[in-house]
DNA sequence: GATGAATGAGGATTCATTCAT
DNA sequence: GATGAATGAATCCTCATTCAT
């Protein structure tokens, strides 16, 4: 539906030939363009032929998958380290905020998080994933900082949803998904 | 040349002819199979040739900005209900389930309400949501039915957002949004 | 190429229904729009639906070939006026003015005249025009009233080919193929 | 899912690769089959897919534009070279046998002289012909090598004109346009 | 007889993927 | 290994023609 062409120039010339340097790129050209990308204007921002792409990744569909994996590795480190907090409540809040932090920066994994066609991308971590967070959400229950009648994948869920709103407001009113979070979290009954 | 015509009922031309039906198929088929269905597959569906459905919509983006709108419509007139419920607490909550169930009937108007390209079809109803919406929340607000930190916007985000999660979880827990949104009516203070 | 779509209203509204009148709005539609004109505009042209002209001419080809014959008719009874003349030259003076005068009226037949594909629609008329032009021409070889050197075939290539002389000059310059006539005639060595 | 790949040669890929190439033979499938011919058929013709015909050029009007292009440069060299000879008739006559020559050899030159769309395509050279052939023009004038009443403009819509003569007859009579010619020439007073 | 909605083959164009250089 | 030209299936849209009303 929109065509808006980008110039062919790399973005970074330096930054060419490896797959982490491709993938990179990758990122940031779906995340402007939306999966409308195709692979000659990927391969242009990498400022390499489109040969050179998929000797890295043999279909597009592997190198969005690969974007959304690395995102996804990306979301599963911060998990973890929110997962270590003492506090249950105040490790949800971080999960949250380090959720839609990563959300508004990679468009990409907004659009991929909910269809299924790119779920597979997350199936790697979503054991280690769910395992965190289901932690995080049982210590906090227990210690009534947060509601008793979610699950994890509540949590998760209303993660996701408020990337919608992320996607909507970031553009015309950047951060403005604090507040949104806020009421949630609020919500949720979130302490900590 | 070739007859690619599988009919699964022999024709019946008369019934199943007219704008209002195409549409009204038209939105099942891109909520079942999302925006990549093409207009042959659409026009089969409908039981007609593509032809027809161009004879109807002059482009694919007008077919699709027409499903958007007749969903746009029938969320204008339930806003409206809402809008003159007495309580206005009562009336967002009642506008809150209004939305989610129109999303989660109608997956087309999910896709579309966050898209920029489409964002168009919505513009009929926007004024007069915004007025009702705006109105509710004021009224609310007054009689301390919401919390005061929110702007009707907010409330529409919010809601849209849900909309993700109407989407993530209808097909394996249906009616599990419900659950979700009350965690955010929770977290926005409505009571009513 | 071109999209000027004129507006749907017959532009004759007392001309409708009969293959007579179809056949010279057909002719104007077809000299305005170039043969890029289609049957939908043709029939709104004529002020009635596309059924009533297939009712009265079975293809598209069928009804281009009518135009032509029509046009070949009026020039087959114009050239017998022409033949009719006392003096050659004058005769051929004459048919060739009424031919281009009919070329400038009528675009189609100057599309037509030269392809192949329409040429069959003038097989009628074909045999009676070569006598008559052959008769005018052998007439004026004898009284030195034209070339020796040339038969009745380079005559009317040469008025064909001027055809494309009014196609290219008639807009900017109406009239002017009356010039470019005289040059040919002079050449022809027609006197009268 | 079908592949309609009637390889009559094992493809030489190597040869008739380039965009000359493509626009030679372009031409010539354009020539023998009118502006009829797809893109499917041109690009069969050049033994590539479409694709690679697209990748050369990227709308259908393009190609056209430059094989009519292509011919005008070829007509302006021409020109020019007919400007050099010193006598002015004898200049106008080699003018007019190199274009006729080049119309008979190029259909798609003739079809596209004419028409508004395409003459565009002309309009890089027209400004230099139009000063070639005015100089000419002016220098026979002054000699009494052309008849004083016509343009250079009149000259080229009589060239123009024999195109068609030359469309007609080549098939059944090669050559005969030199005779169509000479009798214009002749009517022009051309002398030289 | 007239109408115009419906039909669907055909043609332009895009883009994921392959492969000769 | 890198390159980008070539490939052609897939998709949008048009329009000659048919046929139910």
């Amino acid at each position: 539906m929109t065509a808006v062409v980008s110039s062919p120039e790399p973005r970074r010339k330096d930054a060419r030939r490896n797959r982490a340097q491709i993938l990179d790129i990758a990122r940031d050209v779906l995340a402007e363009r939306g999966l409308a990308a195709d692979m000659r204007e990927i391969a242009a921002a990498c400022g390499v032929g489109v040969g050179t792409v998929y000797r890295h990744f043999p279909t597009r569909d592997v190198l969005l998958a690969a974007v959304l994996a690395d995102d996804a590795a990306a979301w599963t480190e911060a998990t973890a380290r929110a997962a270590a907090t003492a506090d249950p409540g105040e490790g949800l809040r971080v999960f949250a905020e380090v959720t839609l932090e990563l959300m508004a920066r990679h468009r990409a994994m907004l659009d991929g998080l909910s269809r299924a066609e790119t779920q597979a991308a997350f199936d790697a971590c979503r054991d280690h994933l769910a395992g965190e967070v289901g932690d995080l959400v049982a210590r906090a229950q227990e210690q009534g900082g947060l509601r008793g009648d979610v699950t994890a994948r509540d949590v998760v869920v209303q993660l996701m949803a408020l990337g919608r709103a992320v996607e909507m407001t970031e553009a015309e009113e950047p951060g403005a998904w604090r507040r949104h979070l806020g009421v949630v979290l609020d919500g949720l009954g979130v302490r900590g």
